[in-house]
DNA sequence: CCTACTCCTGAAAGCGGTTTCAGCAAAGGG
DNA sequence: CCCTTTGCTGAAACCGCTTTCAGGAGTAGG
């Protein structure tokens, strides 16, 4: 391989002058620098990375700690940091943290030590409290997810999911539902918690009163929504509709409506959350609350770059607004 | 930060030291290397990546190049060279192609410069002669995922897509089907070729003719087997199955069933490919050929680490056998 | 008791860039 | 015409680690 040092003896110049043309750092004099970049094309250099993160202190790459890198949100979340990015030449370097508060932390450490020049994380297992605390000590710009800690506030990217959550159950109530059930996420998840509240809030709205009997815990998963839609219907309290607290316990609602020979949206209208693309495949294909993830991720990403001062220094959305996608799961009753 | 010096200085040895103890490369006596491990502790040191990897040439760091992100299979494709890789103290650098061939180059090129020790890419855009020789002239070890190229083919790690196709054939057959439509793939991707092909092996063994007027091409996204079930629809050859080159054109096919008012499986059995997790959603449940994603990623990962020299040195399975996903998509004509 | 190994250790030379610093030439000001 | 700027340039220091090399102490062998 060609190091700067070749480059400048065949364009008999300095490493100091080769070095400058190629960052641009100081003017190089047109003979030298047409000199230099022959040189470089006919050795086809290529800077060491290595030699040049040292010496600058800059990797010029930023790390991405995902909580589970199979899954279609956080593959989109992925998909936007990568997009700004890559754009501005930078690398992205990620870790899963496999939905575990121990390989949650030792990947953050793991990205740290790489030195990334800053970090985003998008986990779950991780409380609140700790978290904020990792990123308050850490000795790089780090940006949270999908997730809403009051403590660090401008560090965070997130969907308002109160919002959400109110304007699932509200879209039901306008459609003249007045009976609707919530399948509720993973408790200790604020999200979950958040999407309640806004469900609560949009039935006082229309003065209908809480029911507790008309919520059940699907823990934000397939199999917990089909087991919390059983309970629901074993509990003989008549609804006309379900906010499910995200698609995926949507989809296992579905089936256990299914199974209870009850139709949808005919008997029971039924609304998710997050706007996965598994909301289009299911059967009818699903009315959801949508979550921007890719331009949550492209938001964080820009957090990011702006930190480092290199990033466009427009004011960055933080919070970020929920969004209907009306298919065919919901009708009147 | 502190540095090795530090350590050296804080420890009373020389900097050599601290660098053997840290990798172990020669022994060191006990009370030195208490000594250093204190004042490791006491400083709160982290090697700077950036210097070991000037002075060794090594990043500890492999590059996966995939063509989309945020694709339900390639994500698991990532989590399984993920697993590995990380599990060897390593890292992974990311980066997408964005299914188009000249970004596909570009990504290429940046992972290179980045020198990364070695480079998995899953990518289709690019023609296999071009990836070939990229593989060929590059500086580092590379491997391809998801793919078999002939003339690299100790460098790919991909699912026999011929076998798959027979498979998914056979199946239909040995439940009573004869006439069993194809919704192709892509035609330019080898795997789509390679699919048809064992659809036809699968109906020749059991004497049954090839007709073309059955086959049409769904270019492996929803909206293509959606349009090509029309087309197959609108031919008034009856057919009782269907074999779908992927599970997102069955996801396509489906639909258009259900609007020519067809059920699944009891008039048409469907079989798609992939036994992504729409699959599972899909109503009724996809029965589907199963390609491993997660464990080809791994091996691809391992082939990657055996090149460096820092693998487990078994050998590795380069070609996978599909495997039938039964669900609920199939029935006897 | 002397020589020949081992075994461990420290000094110093890289790895390949960036950046400071000083210097020289040309240009501008008085 | 002399002195100060300005603009480029090269030498050299430095970033933090690994690794070679030479040497000293301790042990074994003769």
């Amino acid at each position: 391989m060609a190091t700067i040092r070749d480059v400048s003896q065949l364009a008999k110049v300095s490493q100091a002058t080769v070095s400058r043309v190629l960052n641009g750092t100081v003017p190089v004099s047109t003979t030298k620098r047409t000199a230099v970049l022959a040189a470089i094309e006919q050795l086809g250099y290529q800077p060491n990375a290595f030699a040049r993160s040292l010496a600058t202190n800059r990797s010029q790459a930023i790390g991405a700690l995902v909580s589970e890198l199979s899954s279609a949100a956080y593959g989109d979340i992925i998909r936007g940091i990568e997009s700004v990015v890559e754009a501005r030449g930078m690398h992205m370097v990620v870790s899963s943290g496999h939905a575990r508060s121990d390989l949650e932390r030792r990947s953050f450490e793991f990205l740290k030590e790489r030195r990334t020049d800053a970090l985003i994380v998008q986990i779950d297992a991780t409380g609140d409290d700790e978290l904020a605390a990792w990123v308050e000590q850490a000795s790089l710009p780090v940006f949270v997810v999908g997730r809403h800690i009051p403590a660090i506030g401008d560090r965070c990217v997130y969907l308002d999911n109160g919002a959400g959550g109110a304007l699932a159950t509200r879209y039901l109530i306008e459609r003249g539902h007045r009976h609707i059930a919530h399948i509720a996420g993973l408790m200790r998840i604020p999200d979950a918690r958040d999407r309640l509240a806004g469900y609560r809030e949009a039935l006082a709205e229309h003065g209908i009163e809480y029911d507790e009997a008309l919520v059940a815990e699907g823990g934000f998963v397939e199999e917990g929504g089909y087991r919390a839609m059983q309970q629901l219907l074993a509990r003989e309290i008549s609804f006309t509709a379900v906010f499910a607290g995200n698609d995926q316990s949507a989809a296992g609602a579905l089936k256990a409506l299914r199974e209870a020979g009850l139709n949808v949206p005919d008997d029971v209208s039924l609304v998710g959350f997050d706007d996965l693309f598994i909301a289009h495949y299911l059967y009818p294909a699903l009315t959801t609350v949508r979550q921007p993830f890719a331009e949550m991720g492209q938001a964080a990403a820009w957090l990011a770059l702006n930190a480092l001062g290199i990033g466009q220094e427009e004011e960055v959305t933080r919070r970020f607004d929920p969004v209907l996608s009306e298919r065919d799961s919901v009708t009147a009753p």
